[in-house]
DNA sequence: CGGCATCCGTGACGATACTG
DNA sequence: CAGTATCGTCACGGATGCCG
């Protein structure tokens, strides 16, 4: 048997985007970093949110994470026993590569093509950076037609999460093709809200504050 | 013959993450950019600059950042007429790409390989959002043991560049350990300057904000 | 000599099948 | 559900050759 998967060669550079490349530069892991910044997540559920990924890849990048302290895996109590991976903080620190990502990409999301895979959770991270910062700890909702999602705004932990909030402090209803604008920065939030496009529910400062500042 | 260089697969994710990594996801893609973000470069600078890099990849990747329109090749006119590799505005963007690995990656370089290649403008990037924002552009030249580069803070174009500057606002030297303190955050200008470990030269407005805030 | 193109060996990747 | 096993393909790294 081969003694143990080789890594991908390393860049050997004093640099620390090398370094960085070195460790989260391998195809998937950073869409994997994606999935698990939506909290913590089972194998099944990472697949079937990563089209494309092949399961021995998909195993052995959480492998490779899991040896870098970027996340653990862990077994749930019965009932409903199941592995989940969750990010280790080293690993929530990737937070703002993604969203330089996202803000980069965003304008690419104007041609949507039929081959697309979508998921509504993947709107989140565009948003992360164009919604203003509240002064506590906020979750907002965001319902899209695909689906729903919650951004968690000025905490630590998890930024968002798949699916509706518990008790959201503001909800956003709009379209998907609003919300992409909202994330590309060419629209925001009073602006949605004026022309019709995006619905603010909820009575909380910050829902007031999203509606016109 | 066949018609085409295959592109690596796309990801086919409507998520503007997805869509930022099948641009500059290919493995050395981001460290071209990092070398142009220093300025223009002709290919054989490249070449030397990241080693390792074999030669049909190195022309594979900048063709397809020119296809892209990540960045452009231009002839320079003789007397020394080379063709130079220049990033494009929207290579330029993928400066906060950068600065958040180097960010995270930081912590890495505590551990230096005896395999590592160094360059000195390889420390500008940490750097960069470490410093305090200027007001109005300001040129700073760090000198390291390795080499001299010059940070241009604070206004558009290049990020900073290889070797001495021409006007520099302010001049930082210091060695290459506390540069790198100084790029993971561990240590800011004043406390290096108050050590002894860093020189700040220049009778700017800028070197006296350096030297005490 | 700079700027690639070609060839080749290795290994990473993607798809499918299969197992505890 | 959570992976492992197998296999074909392609991208990558290294060396060399070509051409202005």
């Amino acid at each position: 048997m081969p003694p143990r998967q080789q890594r991908r060669r390393s860049y050997d550079q004093y640099c620390a985007s090398a370094r960085a490349l070195d460790a989260v530069g391998d195809r998937w892991t950073l869409l994997i970093v994606r999935e698990l910044l939506g909290g913590p997540r089972r194998y099944t559920d990472l697949h079937t949110d990563l089209p494309g990924v092949s399961t021995d890849v998909l195993a052995a990048r959480l492998k490779d994470m899991e040896a870098q302290g970027l996340a653990t895996r862990r077994r749930l109590p019965p009932p409903g026993a199941a592995t989940v991976y969750e990010l280790t903080p080293r690993g929530v620190g990737l937070l703002p590569v993604l969203t330089a990502l996202a803000e980069w990409g965003a304008p690419d999301l104007a041609e949507r093509r039929p081959t697309d895979a979508v998921r509504a959770h993947w709107f989140a991270l565009p948003l992360l950076c164009r919604l203003p910062a509240p002064e506590i700890p906020t979750v907002v909702e965001v319902v899209v037609d695909e689906g729903v999602f919650h951004l968690r705004l000025g905490g630590g932990g998890p930024a968002y999460g798949d699916g509706p909030a518990e008790e959201p402090d503001a909800r956003l209803v709009l379209d998907s093709y609003t919300c992409r604008e909202l994330g590309e920065g060419v629209l925001n939030v009073e602006q949605g809200v004026t022309a019709g496009r995006i619905k603010v529910l909820g009575d909380g400062p910050f829902a007031a504050a999203l509606r016109g500042s």
